[in-house]
DNA sequence: TTAGTATATGAAGCTTTCTTCAGCTTGAGA
DNA sequence: TCTCAAGCTGAAGAAAGCTTCATATACTAA
């Protein structure tokens, strides 16, 4: 574990005008860019703001350092995926079990697969910074989404439910991962991607 | 992708007499210890040759740069890791396919959580090289480890080798990530090891 | 229009880190 | 023992990054 100060994260002050929510947007945006583009190594506060268009000040006027700022970032992405989970497992409440693993699946992947590049650099850069609490945070929401899904299927049930939707949600987010991190083409990803429904499904099967 | 320049990766050296053998394990072993207490962000080669015992001088001889000493390291433990699951998949050849899968999981499990610290450690930090091809290199002897094992079981085939081989291992890999990334508590760990296992054969009889 | 607040700037100070090299120590073989 | 290559040292140069702050500009509301 990483023996680093407790750092304040929170950001600075909150952009009022409307010049300067365009100024936090542009960093963020940089940020990714940047990111993409030149690797987690060389994300400086410099080159951020020069691609965002801004003055390193400006930068600090909303993030009291560069790990505030990468925080915030991913704290953005992790919300908004959380947000993408948990709107996927409503819309199948009631559904067929099959049903139910595929869209969890899929909508899992086409977030990740949207803007891959995105997707790559993210997965890189999360050593960064200690992102423990953010992941916590993610996984219980998807956790309590996949649960509250499972539990309305009529047909079947479960005995450890917190255990299979653990399993659930370990494998789809861990093997989308892995196959970022082999950098597969295309075709081999979505192979793997309908693999893994296959597989979900068939492991519900096996423990209902 | 990092668009780094094309770096030197090669050791500068090797070690002939034993006391340079000895400096350049203690700098390996020093990497760890400060990947472990002190995170990658502050992995610095002055830290890793106070913690080894020796100077910075020293570190130099066998190593162009700091980026060189990572990648070996990284070498290093994935080819140890590919060895093990190599040794594994060898010593199931012509077992039940059930077998097999219990094997090939359980050695990766027991691999990554012999030294969950270093685990943790070295997961965390990949964002800072390009190990790319080390990561290549692993996942190829594993594929060909995996699908040799499965070739030897007599009572079963499957039309797609290839897929089913590297769905299984992003599937195997990928959890055993995802488990640590969330910094479960290690029963429940265990837990979706047994569950895992249990997913990749009812994975392998669906598509038998 | 004017006062007051919000926002933006970027050079400069400070710190950290990487890497080198000239000189010193150790070990092996003759 | 002597010689020389192998190995080690660590201060110091050079580069890069983070953050601040005094100053300047833009906006808002009265």
């Amino acid at each position: 574990m990483p023996a680093a100060a407790p750092l304040d994260l929170s950001p600075r002050k909150q952009p009022r005008q409307a010049r300067s929510l365009a100024t936090v947007d542009a960093i963020f945006e940089a940020t990714i860019q940047v990111l993409v583009s030149d690797g987690p190594r060389r994300l400086t506060t410099t080159r951020v703001a020069a691609r965002a268009g801004v003055s390193v000040g400006s930068m600090y006027q909303y993030f009291p350092h560069k790990q505030a700022l990468f925080y915030a970032l991913n704290e953005r992405y992790l919300t908004a995926l959380a947000e993408r989970i948990e709107a996927a497992c409503a819309a199948q409440h009631g559904a067929a079990i099959g049903q139910m693993v595929e869209a969890l699946v899929m909508s899992y992947w086409v977030a990740k697969t949207e803007r891959p590049e995105v997707t790559r650099a993210l997965y890189r850069s999360v050593a960064e910074l200690d992102n423990g609490p953010l992941i916590a945070d993610f996984a219980r929401r998807a956790d309590a989404a996949t649960a509250a899904m499972l539990a309305s299927a009529s047909e079947v049930s479960f005995n450890d439910v917190p255990t299979v939707v653990l399993t659930l949600l370990s494998t789809i987010f861990g093997t989308v991962r892995s196959v970022f991190e082999r950098e597969l083409p295309a075709d081999q990803g979505k192979a793997v991607c309908g693999q893994l429904v296959l597989m979900c499904s068939a492991y519900l099967k096996a423990v209902r």
